[in-house]
DNA sequence: TTGCTATTATACCATACAGTATGGTACAGT
DNA sequence: ACTGTACCATACTGTATGGTATAATAGCAA
């Protein structure tokens, strides 16, 4: 049926480009769907056939960014690391992805657009957040089976750790008062919060 | 000069209470000034003599609102209880406003609006959150040099603390996929926080 | 009552926007 | 070369909005 298969999907990328760059930099409501075929090349059409309209046009992007920034917050290979070494590891990855420019800007659009798109907010937290809480949980408790860290509450004391490493910084980069954290202050923050979560829960 | 000074403050209140409860329910694009004076009553001439526009009015109001949610954050009287009750105390306080549907709004308007609107990152950092921070890490400093906890990095460990409060929790509740917690999960969400706190800067 | 000012109600303006329609063009398959 | 489809450029439609102007009214001071 496509005749131009390759074409249209060529070009359904670049409006995707174009448009999330666009979104990320002024919002959803900061941008016509003129300012961005205008941007893109092509013609309105594209973007009513392609995506629907704006609305939708905006959900794939979200979704898409979604999937590109945060999947890496699943990937953090730990499973086979001691107590000290998974958490800093994952730890570095967490703020690396959470606090960097990208996931500050999405995560901002998200949150100021959940009242007229209230289904992004679980996209986004599916995408990234919740695998990365699920598979630090799963390793505690492993953990705990083989002896290696005190018996306790795994998905408590997950949800204690993740909230040290982001502790005070993800609201303050959300508000726009500190910058992207360097990878020196993240070892810092993630050292000093790893040091503390094992002073409780490792075994010495 | 002004002949009935009263009544003007009087209908600026009825404007600012009026476009409050709007824009926390529908966001700042999603109000339009005729709205507004429909509901408030009177005519666009009060908000653009008053506030000097809809950017104005929606300057005004966040600062109202910000003072009147947060400001409970700096007032708890912590500074002559011992570390278990004061850190219990400031946790419930920063859980209960944080958290709340109104804080909860507030902030992901700020947030969403922080493009747009620079400043009120700030505006809203300082009404609440930064003193409430200041004055948890004074405390810290203080029990410390009373022998009271362990020596630390204040600062830190506040940044620590306060995050394991937060946690996820904060994040879960912009993105929309938690509703407030109750005094009951506010209770054992600070209790293990304190207690988990405790065990490594504590004197046992 | 006679002025004066603030407030109201309403109409108006310029603009911006999402979405649609249209007429023409490039190009694949035949 | 012919045909049909997808694409392009552009104009148009209807609506909503922020902000201004104006004329009438209400309420206070003297």
């Amino acid at each position: 049926m496509k005749i131009s298969a390759g074409y249209a999907k060529r070009k359904q990328r670049t409006i995707l480009n174009v448009a999330t760059d666009l979104f990320i930099e002024r919002g959803y409501d900061g941008v016509s769907v003129d300012a961005i075929v205008k941007k893109a090349g092509g013609s309105k059409s594209n973007i009513y056939n392609y995506f629907g309209g704006k609305e939708g046009l905006f959900r794939a992007i979200v979704e898409d960014l979604s999937q590109q920034i945060l999947s890496p917050l699943a990937d953090a290979e730990i499973d086979s690391l001691p107590p000290q070494q998974a958490l800093n590891v994952i730890g570095k990855q967490v703020l690396s992805v959470v606090l960097s420019d990208r996931a500050i800007s999405l995560l901002r659009i998200v949150i100021g657009e959940s009242q007229k798109f209230p289904e992004l907010g679980n996209m986004f937290f599916t995408s990234g957040p919740k695998p990365c809480y699920e598979r630090l949980t799963r390793y505690l408790e492993k953990q705990q089976n083989l002896g290696k860290i005190k018996p306790c509450n795994s998905q408590q004391a997950t949800t204690q750790l993740i909230g040290m490493f982001l502790g005070f910084y993800q609201l303050q980069r959300l508000l726009g008062i500190i910058d992207a954290p360097s990878q020196e202050e993240i070892t810092n923050i993630v050292d000093d919060a790893v040091n503390t979560f094992l002073e409780v829960y490792g075994i010495s």
